[in-house]
DNA sequence: AAATATTTTTAGGTAAGTCTAAATTTATAA
DNA sequence: TTATAAATTTAGACTTACCTAAAAATATTT
C-alpha cells in the first residue's frame, strides 16, 4: 500500500509525463506538488525502492509500468469522484477539483467499481478529460484545440485543457460548456482570436481561450 | 483545523461517552484506536491545548463544547456515508463501516451539506444509529432493546447496538433487518433468550442477540 | 494503613515527510 | 573550454504520531 503522500507523488509525475519516455524533473515535481526540490529527491528514492519509477540521480524520472498503473488508478479515482460531484450533488465544474483531491486517496477497489456502475460508467469528467477504464485503459477520441479549427468546420466542445477556477467561470458564462455545438467562422491573423457560431449567436473568444477549448469533429 | 489523527481520537473519546460528565480513561481510548497508553497521552495533551478536550493528569478526559461538536460532525459524515454506501452504491450493511472510516475525514462542508440533501436528509444509517443535523442535534426517538420487550408487546426493529459483521450477516440470514415488525412472544428466564413473532414466523434468539437488536414501539 | 496492582505519565527514541543551507552535478554562456 | 548559472542532491534538523521502558500516581487488597 502506498501512502497518501505517495500517491499524490505519483499522480504528479504522470502528469507531467512522466508515462511517456522523456524523463521528468524534480523541479517540476517539487512546483506541483507544493513541495521543495529536496523534499521531492527524497521521495524519489522512496519510489525507486518501491520500483514504481525509473530513477537515475540528475536524470530525472519515468513512471515504471506499476508506478503507472498506480497513477492511472488514482486519475481514475479523481475523475470519477468529480462526475459524482457535478452529476449527483449538483457542483459546478469549476468547484469540484479540490473535493476530488481528497476523495481520490480513499482505498477500496469494490468502492470504485460500484461507483462507476453508478454513475453509468463515464468516460469523461466534467471538464472533458477521459476516465480509464479498471484495466488503466482509456477509451476517448481524440480531440483537437478549438484553435486548430479551420474555417467552417464544425464540432462539439468536448473537453478543456486548463482547469483554474476563472477559466471554467469564463467559459460558463458565455456558454462555452461542454456539449456545445460550434461551427468556425473566422480566425484574425492579427492576435490569433477566433469567432465561432454557437447557439446561433456569433461569438469571440482569445487565442489563449481558443488554445484551452478542446473539439470533437 | 483538525489532522485525520486527531479527529480519530476525538471520534473514539465521543464514543466513549466523553461528551458526558464521566470522564474517559486514557486505557480506553488506547484500545478504541489501536495504540499505547503513552501515545495517548501525547494526544490529549495536544487535543487539550487546542481547547477540544478537558484534561486533568491521571484523572481522564470530556469533551470540551467545542470538541463535541467537531467529533459529532465526524459521526454525522461517518453516517451519511454508509448510508450513501447501502442506498446507492448497494453495499450491504456489514461492509460500509471501514469505508466509511475514511471517507468521514473528507473537509467540506459543503459536500456534506449535499450529499444529505442527495441521500433525503436521513435520520438514521443502515444499522439504525442516528444521524445528528448540521447543527449537531440528533432527531429520533428512544430505543429499547429487543430483551426489554414484555410478553404481547409489539415494535419494529430499528437499530442495533453491535456493529460486527459476524453478528449482521446473522441478522440478515435470519430476517431480522432493520425495518421489520416483530411481536414478542415469550422470554425464558432459564437463559434469556427469547421467541418472537417475525413475517408470520417464529423464531428464537439468544439473549446477547436480543440485547443487541433496538425496537422502536 | 501498608503492600501490591493497575493506570497513567514521562523520558527517550523511531519513521515519514518536510525544510534550509551547503555541496555536487549538469547545462549554458563567454 | 573554462567560467558561471541552474538544477539536483546531501547533510542535518524539525514536526507529527507512534513506540518501549521506567517512574509516578491512583486504586485495590490484605
Amino acid at each position: 500500500m502506498n501512502s497518501f503522500t505517495e500517491e499524490n507523488y505519483l499522480k504528479a509525475i504522470y502528469h507531467l509525463g512522466g508515462a511517456g519516455n522523456t524523463a521528468v524533473n524534480t523541479n517540476r515535481i517539487a512546483e506541483l506538488t507544493s513541495t521543495k526540490a529536496a523534499s521531492v529527491t527524497d521521495m524519489l528514492k522512496k519510489l525507486a525502492d518501491k520500483e514504481l519509477i525509473n530513477y537515475i540521480k540528475y536524470q530525472g524520472v519515468t513512471l515504471t509500468a506499476k508506478g503507472k498503473r498506480t497513477a492511472i488508478n488514482i486519475v481514475r479515482k479523481h475523475r470519477l469522484w468529480e462526475v459524482f460531484l457535478v452529476e449527483k450533488l449538483g457542483f459546478k465544474w469549476d468547484e469540484v477539483h479540490s473535493i476530488a483531491e481528497e476523495l481520490e486517496h480513499i482505498n477500496s477497489e469494490q468502492l470504485i467499481d460500484r461507483l462507476a456502475e453508478f454513475l453509468g460508467n463515464p468516460k469523461s469528467d466534467p471538464h472533458g478529460d477521459p476516465i480509464p477504464d479498471k484495466d488503466g485503459v482509456f477509451h476517448k477520441k481524440e480531440l483537437i484545440k478549438l484553435a486548430e479549427l479551420l474555417i467552417g468546420q464544425e464540432g462539439k466542445i468536448s473537453g478543456v485543457s486548463e482547469h483554474s477556477p476563472a477559466f471554467l467561470q469564463y467559459l460558463e458564462k458565455t456558454g462555452l460548456t461542454l456539449g456545445k455545438k460550434i461551427k468556425m467562422k473566422e480566425s484574425l491573423e492579427y492576435d490569433g482570436s477566433v469567432s465561432l457560431l454557437i447557439d446561433k449567436k456569433e461569438i469571440t473568444v482569445s487565442s489563449k481561450v481558443a488554445k484551452n477549448i478542446l473539439i470533437q469533429l
